[in-house]
DNA sequence: TATCTGGAAGTAGCC
DNA sequence: GGGGCTACTTCCAGA
């Protein structure tokens, strides 16, 4: 590392700007990017600023605590009213964000010192001092001396959890080494940071997104050339950079600190990158090139790329691995004098791309983040585009990528042709890839876009995201790998939104808008690295399994964006589960009336003739309120393939349809995940049902339709079960998507049709006075009209400090507590731990829901921690039993409730993101 | 030689 | 505090 990356005056000075700038410098940002973005971001610019409209959004609410209300009404909540617009983002009159103009309370992020993380960060990075010369530095900028690090790093700033000196292992080393690192990981705290990340802690750190990591993962040093982005935020630097492994975080793993693995790390690493750290290359062009640059959009592409690339001064814990990718392919300006010519990645942003060249767009776009991320330029360069225009290649203002989208509108419709395997083992940054996710029937994964008969082609885009029973949302511990070699033949480029990597696959109107997608593999990213990170209240303990998530922005006659976006099935990432879990991946029925008896065959992997399936009827809490084993036919049971005699229900007077889960057992410990089905009352055709009174409507949302679903499918479609689809229960119309699909029978790689509100369907939905229970007129009426203010109408899955969707419960009304109402406001905030969608939404799930908010499934669950604590003892538990019942006037069936630790734990897996966001929220009241 | 893969060792955390 | 287990990460070796 060069002096100057060190040198903590320059970070600070920055920081200082920014500070002291705070809260104008916010505003102007906005401004800057509502108003002038035509004027002082050329849309090309935009374009290429993508990112930052998506942090925007997303952002709004992640660093800034104070967001609350205000961000939501305007921001996500927004979004949620102006539902109809979310798709369909005009990027002519928004803001580069995308996001209302304003909504953004982004003040805060002013506020706040810790953002001296951030900004220190984000200047740090930019720092890139050479790149920018002092003079052309804001003259209002104050220069702070930076005495020592601690000062650097307030303590203040940092939230008592994640005070890094709290941690025993940072302790010391984190002193120098940390303080330094540290700003690189916060620039998410910057305003502009996504949402999904961490949500709303006014801590600096709090503010760390996890998408963070993708950053950081960028710019780490390990990362695999091309791609890997590490996160390296955490220990390595926060903690000890010193240290000699990189990685674990808070001396989890002993030997990495002891240096055991020499190679990994940093200090170590043998392949010193030539450039020098992949930092922020805020060049000069793009950074300070021109007076212009300082716009609002300016400053947000600097700060995403600051956001990107928190460890990558670290220069020496780069990992080998990460540093000769960072090396090679992103030069840093910042720091060292790029290569020549390197490739467009690295190259230098000058200021006057060519809107239209679209590598640079693509550069630009990911602005510094990209350059960071060292995108590993292939030997052939991006293709040019017949003529992608920015319109048509991306526009300012796209949805963030937590932001639940449709999987078609109109004529338009984004579709897995060619789902993926459900395996595939995700390397690690230590590894060398492990090769791009093939699809079962051999070949690759391939989507097409229908409908689009334009002739320009479009950007698609590719990252991972997860496959939990929350909402889709990027994922924390994984990130697309880009993959190139003689077997690639698919073009892509690499870029980085809202601190995840994307993969952009062009797709052609020759081709049919039809992509195969060889060249996408995946990133395991250490555990330790993404949970130590500020704001991340994922684990990445057994959360294994992500999707694939491609989306496309295809440009409308009116100049708004119509986006879309579909996920693949459930991929496994993990050896073991590879090799031992037993995988659900289709069941012939999803739903059968109570009396069971039926067959159903599963057809997955690991399946043995000591397999057991077991249906399980969970209560809000993660309890299981019944459970029966059901028979299954040894002999025609195969490796891929398991018949099933569906059990009968222990209530066979249902009215209404009940979601039951079940699973694969192949001994303890061995289980596939869960998967959802449906009991249909005894005497009730398996038809479809419509919401048909108030008291029902959840039922209907959540479970109803299951039967409907012609198809087998596995249940995941996390996005899908959690959410009802808004849109069905606001639009008649959309009634007609089963709801059902959406919560499993949608074929994983569906994505939520919930939120395949055309802007046309969905302002009529909201429009229309016949959907009432929807409490959603009002917001609608609030919202502004789609054309004024483009908000995605996708749901934002807010981080878990998210407030809770105050907006919305207080619109539900109370006895509609139904899952629409819920579902609705569990989209609106998915994440919110607060409105936890309960991954089953069986009937007393969805009424308890909504009279317990605060509780689902998920969230019941305890941590493992709290696990624990819980009596091993298998007893008799009646709540759920009895609420149910009593809701439903059911008569109910005196029923034995386990608790089996053991059995609840893939339970407390699946809840444990949920459960350690309730924890942190609690905790921190920031958060 | 480089990449892709499969397998397994080593380590950490939990019970 | 140690042993057993499971999961995570890294390393090795063969194709």
């Amino acid at each position: 590392m060069t002096g100057l990356e060190q040198d903590p005056e320059f970070d600070f000075d920055f920081l200082f700007e920014f500070n002291q700038s705070g809260e104008a410098a916010a505003a102007e940002h906005y401004s800057y990017t509502s108003s002038s973005l035509s004027s002082a971001l050329p849309l090309p610019t935009a374009h290429t600023s993508l990112p930052a409209p998506c942090h925007d959004l997303q952002t709004s609410t992640p660093g800034i605590s104070a967001v609350p209300s205000a961000n939501h009404p305007s921001g996500y909540g927004g979004a949620v009213d102006s539902g109809a617009s979310g798709y369909f983002l005009s990027s002519s009159n928004a803001r580069p964000n995308g996001a209302p103009a304003l909504e953004s309370p982004r003040i805060e992020i002013t506020s706040y010192m810790g953002l001296h993380h951030g900004t220190s960060q984000f200047f740090h990075d930019v720092e890139v001092e050479d790149v920018l010369p002092s003079c052309k530095r804001s003259p209002s900028t104050a220069t702070l001396s930076l005495p020592s690090m601690e000062a650097y790093r307030d303590p203040s700033c940092l939230s008592p959890a994640s005070s890094l000196s709290s941690r025993s292992c940072n302790s010391e080393a984190s002193s120098y080494e940390s303080n330094y690192s540290y700003p690189y990981a916060s620039p998410q705290t910057s305003p502009w940071q996504s949402p999904c990340v961490s949500p709303k802690t006014t801590d600096p750190e709090e503010g760390f997104p996890r998408g963070l990591g993708a950053c950081h993962l960028l710019g780490s040093p390990r990362h695999s050339p091309s791609t890997s982005p590490r996160t390296s935020v955490t220990e390595e630097n926060w903690l000890g950079a010193r240290g000699s492994r990189p990685t674990s975080p808070c001396n989890k793993r002993k030997y990495s600190l002891n240096g055991r693995q020499p190679s990994c790390s940093p200090h170590h690493s043998p392949t010193p990158s030539p450039h020098g750290s992949p930092r922020v290359s805020v060049t000069e062009d793009t950074w300070l090139g021109n007076s212009t640059q300082y716009t609002s959009s300016a400053i947000v592409a600097a700060i995403n790329a600051l956001t990107t690339d928190s460890s990558l001064d670290l220069g020496d814990g780069i990992p080998v691995k990460s540093r000769k990718t960072a090396l090679e392919h992103s030069p840093s300006v910042a720091l060292k004098v790029e290569p020549a010519g390197e490739d467009l990645g690295t190259t230098p942003p000058t200021s006057d791309f060519p809107p239209e060249d679209f590598t640079f767009q693509h550069l630009r776009k990911g602005a510094f983040c990209e350059q960071y991320l060292s995108v590993p330029q292939p030997p052939y360069q991006w293709p040019k585009p017949k003529s992608l225009t920015p319109a048509s290649y991306m526009s300012p203002s796209l949805p963030a990528l937590d932001w639940q989208l449709p999987s078609h509108s109109g004529p338009f419709e984004l579709r897995i042709e060619v789902q993926p395997k459900s395996h595939h083992r995700a390397h690690y940054e230590t590894e060398g890839s492990r090769g791009a996710v093939k699809a079962s029937a051999g070949g690759h994964p391939i989507v097409q876009l229908h409908g689009y008969l334009e002739s320009e082609p479009l950007t698609l885009q590719l990252f991972i995201g997860t496959a939990d029973d929350r909402l889709l949302r990027p994922h924390a511990f994984y990130q697309v790998h880009r993959i190139t070699g003689k077997t690639v033949s698919t073009t892509s480029h690499e870029a980085i939104l809202s601190n995840t990597k994307v993969l952009e696959i062009p797709l052609l109107p020759e081709n049919n808008m039809r992509a195969t997608i060889d060249c996408a593999g995946i990133l395991k990213l250490r555990n330790s690295d993404i949970e130590l990170r500020k704001g991340e209240t994922d684990i990445g303990r057994k959360n294994t399994r992500v999707r694939l998530v491609f989306r496309v922005h295809v440009p409308q006659p009116n100049g708004r964006t119509l986006s879309l976006q579909v996920a693949s099935n459930p991929i496994e990432c993990s050896q073991r589960s590879a090799q031992e879990l037993p995988l659900v991946e289709k069941q012939s029925t999803d739903s059968y009336p109570v009396i069971g008896g039926k067959k159903m065959v599963l057809s997955g992997h690991n399946f043995l003739q000591d397999s057991k399936v077991i249906f399980v009827e969970k209560a809000p809490d993660g309890h299981h309120v019944w459970e029966m084993e059901a028979k299954t036919d040894r002999d025609l049971c195969k490796p891929n393939s398991l018949v099933v005699e569906i059990p009968p229900f222990r209530n066979q007077r249902i009215t209404s349809p009940v979601q039951v889960s079940f699973y694969v057992c192949n001994g303890k410990r061995k289980r596939s995940q869960y998967q959802h089905f449906t009991y249909l009352p005894a005497n009730v055709p398996i038809i479809k049902t419509e919401p048909t009174d108030d008291y029902e409507p959840a039922l209907t949302c959540g479970t109803m339709s299951q039967g409907l679903s012609p198809l087998p499918r596995p249940y995941y479609s996390p996005q899908l079960t959690m959410l009802p689809d808004p849109s069905s229960c606001l639009v008649a119309g959309f009634a007609s998507y089963p709801q059902r699909s959406t919560m499993m029978s949608t074929p994983p790689s569906s994505s939520p049709k919930l939120h395949d509100l055309s802007s046309a369907a969905y302002t009529k939905g909201i429009a229309s006075p016949g959907h009432g229970h929807l409490e959603l007129q009002p917001q609608a009426a609030e919202a502004p009209t789609i054309q004024e203010v483009p908000r995605p109408m996708a749901v934002q899955p807010g981080s878990p400090k998210q407030p809770p969707p105050v907006l919305l419960q207080p619109q539900v009304s109370p006895h509609l507590s139904s899952s629409c109402s819920l579902g609705y406001q569990q989209a609106l905030c998915p994440n919110s731990p607060s409105s936890p969608l309960p991954s089953i939404a069986h009937e007393p799930t969805c009424l308890q829901s909504s009279a317990h908010p605060p509780t689902t499934g998920q969230q019941q669950h305890q941590s493992p921690k709290v696990r624990r604590n819980e009596s091993p003892v298998t007893g008799p538990l009646s709540l759920p039993e009895v609420r149910e019942d009593s809701n439903h006037n059911l008569a109910p069936i005196p029923v034995t409730i386990k608790r089996e630790p053991e059995e609840l734990d893939q339970l407390y897996l699946d809840d444990v993101n949920e459960i350690i966001r309730n924890d942190l929220s609690s905790t921190n009241p920031h958060s």
